[in-house]
DNA sequence: GCTAGGCGACA
DNA sequence: AATTGTCGCCTAGCC
């Protein structure tokens, strides 16, 4: 099955899932076509300033579908539930997979709230952090300025590809579509392979400018006035592969990577002194699901025997013992298998590891030697994919893949990393859906006193009474490593602290 | 106001 | 040609 969407229309504008649990789940005390009319856009249900928005003050029942779209065997199949109606006349509920009425309905509930819940932002520490990253901006402009002879739109790619390769005369590195690439990566060799300080100024004007526009000025005008927190939109259908996404502001891509980044997520705290956020992540969930797929006798006993598997890898690799890996080994070893999963090359290994093209591939050669499954696995991948027409993930979650299909190199080569990368990547989605939806389960029937908050891909943070953290992590690892039956152990890390930065 | 392109934040 | 999947900000050009 190729679940394409779910939702509800109210007025013809589209929900995926506040409204859709209200309607669909018998245990919310909102449940039922009633409630929906009567006090649709009285209540404190956050979707409702999208209507608001657009000046719709009233609906009538007639308004209200509840609409599935999916692709199944190849067909269309568009289900719809009208005022209460149970199913489409066009399809048989037999048909449909344990995927879409054990996985994906339920979890409508369970994004559904999340989207309720919302996050306390600390509004104050971003309006300080606004101000002092607008006087080092202000700053690096005035040196870039000084430095170019004059003034320029700094966030205009077009413009600055003027100043670097027109007036200061420095290599074009790499073109895009439509010109001269002034992207991060070019910056970074420009200002390695010359005395020009002025690509490093770029970089670090880059860096605060998304910082400060996207997220420290940008969160604080998302705040819900009636609740006072945030709330995004966690979309179900977002992502091709089957993993959530997010907007409205998007919660998955909250900076962490660097210092400045990382005081942002300072910001996400908790609602009040007596709670904090919880901050729940899969270990290498996308490797484990691949040793589980692959059993490979090698990557499969590093996972039981609980080594530090990019160490482990290093080690096989290199022929040395564990304690005996370099800081680079492993470093070498972790972007390989990060690269395995996204069909990386030999070329794109050496790019973005710096080292030869020559020892990219010696190392790329003796990894397969050493994991002989992993490579059948990968080809059995592309050959499945090649006979059925589509990917699927460990619940029976297909994606076609008609690139396979295509006499463009180019294309068959794009075709058989998404293969690969679907399988994996929409499975690690799959277990973190099954995760999200018993630990809801508990938190419904009152066996788990949290709140769900935020899903990033392989982590989940909620919101829990300070009395109760230690049980309550114990419980939602439980849940997490339990979420499906694999032949690797799952592992989840866990923190927590006021706020989402700090842990444990 | 809309769209495309470049860029960069995350897993 | 060369690494998967997203969303959002800004510029630039067009309506």
């Amino acid at each position: 099955m190729v679940l394409r969407q779910i939702g509800i229309e109210v007025a013809g504008l589209a929900f995926d899932t506040m409204l859709a649990s209200l309607l669909l789940n018998p245990a919310s005390p909102s449940h039922g076509l009633d409630y929906l009319a009567s006090s649709l856009l009285q209540h404190d249900m956050i979707p409702i300033k999208d209507l608001i928005g657009k000046g719709k003050n009233q609906i009538t029942m007639a308004e209200v579908d509840i609409a599935v779209s999916t692709e199944y065997a190849g067909e269309d199949a568009d289900f719809t539930w009208r005022l209460g109606q149970l199913l489409a006349p066009q399809m048989d509920k037999s048909d449909l997979s344990a995927l879409f009425y054990e996985t994906e309905m339920p979890l409508v509930s369970v994004l559904a709230e999340m989207e309720h819940n919302g996050i306390t932002l600390d509004v104050k520490l971003l309006a300080s952090l606004s101000e002092s990253m607008g006087a080092s901006l202000a700053s690096l402009t005035e040196n870039i300025y000084a430095l170019v002879g004059h003034e320029f739109n700094v966030d205009s790619p077009k413009q600055l590809g003027v100043v670097l390769f027109d007036e200061m005369g420095l290599r074009v590195v790499k073109k895009t579509r439509t010109g001269r690439s002034t992207d991060a990566d070019t910056l970074q060799t420009l200002a390695d392979e010359t005395d020009n300080p002025l690509p490093k100024l770029i970089l670090e004007y880059r860096e605060l400018a998304k910082l400060k526009n996207t997220y420290v000025d940008a969160l604080p005008k998302m705040v819900f006035p009636r609740t006072g927190r945030i709330h995004a939109s966690f979309n179900q259908t977002g992502a091709i592969t089957g993993r959530l996404s997010s907007s409205d502001p998007n919660l998955q891509n909250i900076p962490i990577r660097t210092e400045t980044g990382r005081k942002i997520r300072y910001a996400f705290i908790a609602c009040d002194a007596q709670h904090v956020l919880l901050a729940a992540d899969y270990s290498q969930v996308e490797l484990r699901l691949l040793a589980h797929f692959c059993q490979d006798q090698a990557l499969v006993k590093a996972f039981l025997e609980g080594q530090d598997i990019h160490r482990a890898v290093a080690a096989q690799v290199n022929g040395v013992a564990l304690e005996d890996v370099t800081p680079e080994q492993r470093s070498a070893a972790k972007a390989v298998n990060f690269g395995i999963i996204y069909g990386q090359s030999a070329f794109g290994l050496a790019k973005s590891l710096g080292i030869p093209q020559g020892e990219a591939k010696a190392f790329i050669d003796m990894y397969f030697m050493r994991y002989p499954g992993i490579r059948m696995f990968i080809d059995d991948c592309i050959a499945r994919t090649k006979k059925t027409g589509y990917a699927e993930t460990i619940l029976g979650r297909r994606r076609p893949i008609p690139e396979l299909q295509s006499r463009n190199r180019n294309q068959i080569a794009f075709g058989e990393r998404i293969a690969v990368n679907t399988v994996v990547q929409g499975s690690a989605a799959d277990v973190m859906k099954r995760a999200m939806i018993d630990i809801h389960h508990d938190i419904k029937t009152g066996r788990l006193d949290a709140n769900m908050l935020i899903q990033v891909h392989d982590e989940l943070v909620f919101e829990i009474p300070q009395a109760f953290v230690e049980k309550a992590s114990q419980q939602i690892r439980e849940r997490m490593e339990n979420a499906l039956p694999l032949s690797v152990p799952l592992v989840v890390d866990i923190a927590w602290a006021n706020n989402w930065a700090e842990g444990k």
